[in-house]
DNA sequence: TTGTATGCGTTATCAT
DNA sequence: ATGATAACGCATACAA
């Protein structure tokens, strides 16, 4: 009368209900030849009966692996990453690939552990949408596991990236044209990438043959609030600000209201990305446009050779491509016109 | 001359390096009592030095588990789910728990297999934030592992939630104080759930002694445009739109910007979350606010007794934990005003 | 086509 | 404190 063990139905029993074996129902679920189509969905019926589902877990340790491709995102609070991720979906799913994701804190202080979660887990490789580690600590990762870099570009790893630099001087020779000289920049956190957009700025001031300003700031959007006032506050104070990105430069547009400055008449504002905060239509954000889904599409099918072979099968960091993707935009919207 | 295998470092070979056995290797890695700190290090150092990353695939499969929560977003670009997100995550973290997560697509038409997913994937316990499912679908899931299902309260089934009914009343009675009475609200599709937001319009206006203008939409803002669209067109327009959430109320405001209608005094919008959206200055939408982050949090509580043991373990749904979490809060903005 | 053994890297249960 | 040994659930040769 010993009652019969319930936890949870195995391949065991499924085969044994169905009278088969277990490799037969193993074939059967996934879908590979092997078997009879009339087995396989007596098979199915079975595991159905009995609610089973199968263990992605064992399958795992078991099979060889390469199907599992980890993401990393940065801030889901970022409308860029949540594209981006479309972008990989579109392409992974197509390819039956289980996504595994990882997402990183408000400072860049979680992103290794992220990583470290994703390699803990066995993925087959990481797409990393805004990594925040120094160029040398992503190599290193890259040397552990197959990863693809976006939205940045490091030297020697996979990277899928737009070309930040020629956005910038975008952006920068807009608020040039316009009339403006005092132009600040507020910059990200130097030890973290991302200095294409800096440097493009630089180059265009120089071009010019103004003086630039950059003020180092964070992504979020509240810092650059206060670096905002502390700005406008100067004795000397700028007539137009370009931010890093979008998150930042509406920090800017929240001191201005504060103050009940109008952006684009009191101060010119540009951001990057076309997050899309920056699209609606009361916030009219000018800034530079990122194809974030088309940067997810293309990094995922770099991923996918990585692992599935093809052409860069094999290879280290040694071939790491680099993919230059997506041209950025400038999109010219309210918050940036002639200085006052 | 049989060059070493050296595909991944494992506990084996950590042992092998250290001089011990793999069970303390195992005790060491976890953190675990058993092991003297000064065996320990020297462990942790041999690891080190081989680049060895516990698999964490292979201690699911061998451990009893306990230690994994699936997390189910509706969808990544509402930031209402970024906060849901850091709330769970701020509880499962100082718990020392794993996060899987799964995404829904942009219809409900990917819950049920990303809920797969999160199955096949064996977490412990799932937290679904936004799932689109009915009822009856969402029981059969909780039936076969631990479900908790937020934003949203489905009968027999642990549930965290806000009274949405409440929120639409407070939204409905606001609009109704302002002196409309032809106001019209724009619902989800009603087999998904989140019934409470129809309910408390219907229940408020028919205190007020007016017709309920009910119109079926979806979550999407561009459907929710074109809904507006025949609405204006009406012989007999409302003069105040609530609709089922921001999404969809920022939908309405599109067409009132295309038509070069304002909101606030051609017509009076209201919506639903308090998502980041609706809070720019720029769009100033109208709303009630939802503590996404609270809800979170309670529910990762609520999933972590499930299986952490604790009053709840053991208790199938026929104890189902119903949470009426943090009320909802009109925030009155710019896009709801008296009748033109 | 179908069934059988072996191994995947850990954890857990025993002994010592 | 430490060291063997048995699961964990499945994939993958390989034999039938």
């Amino acid at each position: 009368m010993t009652p019969k063990k319930s936890p949870r139905p195995t391949m065991e029993d499924v085969a044994h209900l169905a009278g088969v074996s277990r490799a037969l129902v193993s074939i059967a679920y996934r879908g590979a030849t092997g078997v009879s189509d009339e087995t396989r969905a007596l098979i199915l019926a079975a595991g159905e009966e009995l609610g089973y589902t199968p263990n992605r877990v064992a399958a795992r340790l078991a099979g060889g692996g390469g199907d599992t491709v980890g993401v990393f995102l940065q801030d889901l609070h970022n409308d860029l990453f949540a594209e981006f991720y479309d972008g990989i979906r579109a392409v992974t799913e197509a390819a039956g690939k289980e996504l595994v994701l990882a997402v990183g804190g408000a400072d860049g202080g979680h992103d290794l552990a992220a990583l470290q979660t994703l390699r803990r887990s066995r993925v087959d490789v990481i797409i990393a949408g805004g990594l925040r580690l120094s160029d040398e600590r992503a190599r290193r990762i890259a040397a552990r596991v197959p990863l693809v870099c976006v939205f940045r570009a490091v030297p020697d790893v996979d990277s899928v990236f737009s070309d930040d630099r020629l956005g910038a001087e975008q952006a920068a020779r807009h608020l040039l044209e316009l009339g403006h000289r005092r132009i600040a920049f507020i910059a990200n956190p130097p030890d973290e990438g991302y200095l294409g957009r800096r440097e493009g700025y630089l180059a265009e001031m120089e071009r010019a043959g103004l003086a630039a300003r950059i003020v180092e700031g964070e992504y979020s959007r509240a810092t650059s609030a206060v670096i905002a006032a502390r700005l406008l506050d100067d004795p000397e104070p700028p007539t137009a600000v370009f931010a890093h990105n979008d998150q930042a430069a509406l920090g800017v547009l929240d001191t201005l209201a504060a103050r009940g400055l109008r952006a684009g008449r009191d101060l010119s504002v540009i951001g990057y990305d076309n997050s899309s905060a920056s699209r609606f239509p009361g916030t009219a954000l000018s800034t530079v446009a990122v194809d974030g889904e088309a940067l997810g599409r293309s990094a995922a099918e770099l991923a996918l050779r990585r692992i599935d072979g093809g052409v860069a099968e094999g290879v280290g960091p040694a071939a790491a491509a680099m993919w230059l993707d997506s041209p950025p935009a400038l999109v010219v919207r309210a918050t940036t016109g002639p200085p006052a």
